[in-house]
DNA sequence: CGCTTGCTTGACTGCGTTCAATCATTGTGG
DNA sequence: CCACAATGATTGAACGCAGTCAAGCAAGCG
């Protein structure tokens, strides 16, 4: 499954974050410029991953989190008997790894869903670097709240919806998502697979496909194999919200 | 619904953490005893709440973090037609509220499901307290942490399961939670409805209804209103993990 | 004691799964 | 560059689990 990593590179980058085109979307948010600094000096990039490349193994010894620079990732679970459970795709910006904060190991896997770089940040530092800088660690405290929202808005949605609702819903968060990254959009990429969106909806692939199939019949979407355009914006909301 | 609130009591307990019964299940586990008294400082004890009583509601202004110290609360949202959908129960020694950090106000409601006591810690001063003592700061981390964690796990367990083992993963949670607390127990108290315990799991009420007579008929639990037994582990242990 | 509320049981319907076949895409070796 | 294989996506048909509607039962409370 997972590709040879005999090239992914650690890569040292001077001023790793503040020259970084996404930091508005990162963890340097908010910070000042004299605290950039600091974070930077504990970023080590990491890249080039390939499709399918694995970043962290569920069960490896959980060290550092990983902020998302450039590409997709997928994390996902293996139920007991051997199941794979996804558990969330991440957009560039997103850090990766938090599920495993007071933890000994990563309980998921990631993986790349396309050519993708990471900045590695050792955990150990980096809380150690919050005690010492106000705005960074009410920074984590602020992404570490907004994941746990996140998540349980997941589970709100996934639970008692039918199929169409859960696949807009999950093209519409994608959607915004990409807004917040690369404003006003045409077509959202879809850099996973149809098995990975059916499994992260829990809905069989073919089921999916069934749905996706109907909104485009019913004129709401525009879909090929690696992206949507939304065309019917009033079903969009209808069905997503 | 909430049933009026005017006999709750706002209570200053000195050494209101130094004492508590459940200490060890709640922030100030790892904290040195130095660093307790700092903590216990800005702890407000807030009770009782009885049944049906609102802790806080959704739309209201994020100001603090909740500890329960004693009874058990639900967390619920509600979606955009109005329905309620359950995001958690939540037993002694729990913290309530993470979801709103990094927020101007509270995603979700928190209501009593039975005599409940809890210990209001003012965010703003929760976190500039952090930032003196790591301790503290780690203790939060690991608390989000694992926050994340569990809702990461209940997104894998309800999205492809069948009913009788979503109630029994349900159930088995319930029961590791309450040996943490309670160590070794024969009855698995149940202080929520049924119709909570389906919505939580994205049942019909009926669903479950069934699901537990099949259970009980099975001979794996023994089941009354308002408790559980666990008669046949090794079934158990088949149906949950 | 009767009322209310919550829980359980029954019958039926329908959505999503499963199994199977076809179609489309991608990549590979001749 | 094309043929062919391999993988991924779609479509079709039949089944089964869970939802819905409705009625009966148990428990709690005035």
């Amino acid at each position: 499954m997972a590709k040879s990593s005999a090239n992914i590179r650690l890569v040292h980058v001077k001023r790793a974050c503040e020259e970084c085109a996404v930091r508005r979307l990162c963890l340097p948010t908010s910070l000042a410029e004299s605290d950039l600094e600091s974070l930077s000096s504990l970023v080590q990039r990491r890249g080039p991953f390939q499709k399918g490349d694995l970043i962290y193994r569920a069960g490896e010894d959980f060290n550092s989190l990983f902020a998302l620079q450039s590409g997709s990732v997928k994390t996902y679970g293996l139920t007991h008997d051997g199941e794979e459970q996804i558990t969330g795709f991440h957009l560039v910006g997103e850090l990766l790894g938090m599920d495993a904060i007071g933890n000994e190991v990563h309980p998921c896997n990631a993986i790349a869903l396309e050519t993708t770089w990471v900045c590695e940040m050792p955990y150990a530092k980096l809380s150690e670097l919050a005690e010492l800088v106000p705005g960074l660690q009410r920074e984590m405290f602020r992404v570490l709240g907004k994941e746990i929202r996140q998540d349980e808005h997941a589970l709100m949605l996934v639970r008692r919806l039918r199929a169409e609702q859960r696949v807009m819903r999950f093209l519409n968060s994608l959607y915004q998502r990409m807004r917040e990254r690369y404003g006003l959009i045409e077509e959202i990429p879809l850099p996973m697979s149809r098995e990975d969106i059916a499994n992260y909806l829990g809905l069989a692939p073919e089921t999916l496909s069934r749905a996706l199939t109907k909104l485009r019949n019913d004129g709401v979407i525009d879909v090929t194999t690696r992206s949507v355009r939304f065309l019917d914006m009033v079903a969009v909301c209808r069905l997503a919200c």
